[in-house]
DNA sequence: AAAACTGATTGACTTTGGTTAAGAAAGGAA
DNA sequence: TTCCTTTCTTAACCAAAGTCAATCAGTTTT
């Protein structure tokens, strides 16, 4: 968890923040200036199920797990990986605990910075930044959960091959199958299909 | 699609609101006398596949469907009720077509509102309002595709019941077993396994 | 009333995924 | 290297979902 003044790497959140908002050169040095980066370990909890969340990410290097732990079962529901942010909202009609937990699945160097607390003085530029990115995840979200409802787990299993191909090599399948909806045995199942129909 | 002045229904809006930002007097009385409040006949189709969406919606009465059209087929992905805000994203980085159809089906009742600008001159506690609210949203829908990455159709079926039963007797059935992921037959075989299991 | 249409159910059969249990393969640690 | 742990694969069996086709019930149309 040191701090370290890798240039190239801080340049991955400007890229990511730009696709929002048009930065000035102030801008970006005052964000680059107070940048909180701090290196985790392969398996480093960021969070537990029943926390109160008070920080958000942005991965540079490495690999975050989401999970759920359902009858003893973990059930992983989300990777994060470089240029991802890690948006660890407080729900406003939801209680504020985290229902899930955060780990590194590798080593990992991240931004980090608190959550934006509601009526505080903030620059609107900056809201106007939280509020676009905010939309664009939903956005997101929301189509990946219509192509949930709509495909079956090789249809999904074939979609992540196109879309994240590094993934399924970079995380284990047990983890990857439960991504999928499905158990590890159903997705070597899946891959043994698919390696015969080639 | 006339214009109605029913003051019981406008207040749903406001307290929609309400959940996100500290409304003063004055607030409240210029967002409704603004409200531009429209009927809707059952089968009217807000937007199309393909179209660049313009406005977006609040549900006063009413159900409004979201759906794709896959291989001729009609997969429905989402349901739109009283107190539901229809939000047309336009991702930032996506092309700005709209993904999906947005039907009704039923008579609506609804606030209709233009997709709000970028770099426009607007009250920065508005942009506020749009970031608690999208955050709002996208916890809730990170939520529900977590759960679907857990469940099998008979419990995202009992969860429907639970969460939305209104919605059982309300839609086709075959409209709710697309949204459940499966096919109209295997949802009439589920009822029919719980119906026997009491 | 008869015909047409829409939506739900059922049956027979196939395919796929869950479960349990056993091994095989790969990677680290001693 | 050997041992051990972690990860992946396979098999056998069962339950559940997909497919195709027929039927039924409830509406609406003519």
């Amino acid at each position: 968890m040191d701090q370290t003044p890798d240039i190239p790497t801080r340049n991955e959140l400007i890229k990511y923040l730009s696709k929002y908002i048009n930065l000035t050169e102030e801008d970006t040095n005052a964000i680059l200036k107070d940048l909180d980066i701090r290196l985790y370990k392969k398996g480093d909890i960021l969070i537990k199920e029943g926390e109160i969340p008070e920080l958000c990410y942005f991965v540079f290097k490495g690999c975050v797990r989401q999970y759920f732990n359902l009858d003893g079962e973990e059930k992983t529901t989300e990777f994060y990986t470089e240029g991802q942010p890690i948006s660890v909202f407080r729900g406003t009609n939801v209680n504020k605990k985290s229902s899930f937990f955060l780990s590194c699945l590798e080593d990992c160097v991240m931004s980090v910075g608190p959550i934006v607390p509601e009526n505080t003085d903030i620059d609107p530029k900056f809201i106007t930044l939280c509020k676009t990115a905010a939309e664009d995840e939903l956005c997101r979200t929301q189509e990946t959960l219509a192509m949930y409802r709509l495909t079956n787990p090789e249809e999904r299993y074939l979609e992540l091959m196109k879309t994240k191909p590094e993934l399924i090599t970079r995380v284990p399948q047990y983890y990857l199958a439960s991504y999928l909806g499905i158990k590890a045995e159903s997705l070597s199942r899946i891959r043994r299909r698919l390696t015969k129909k080639t």
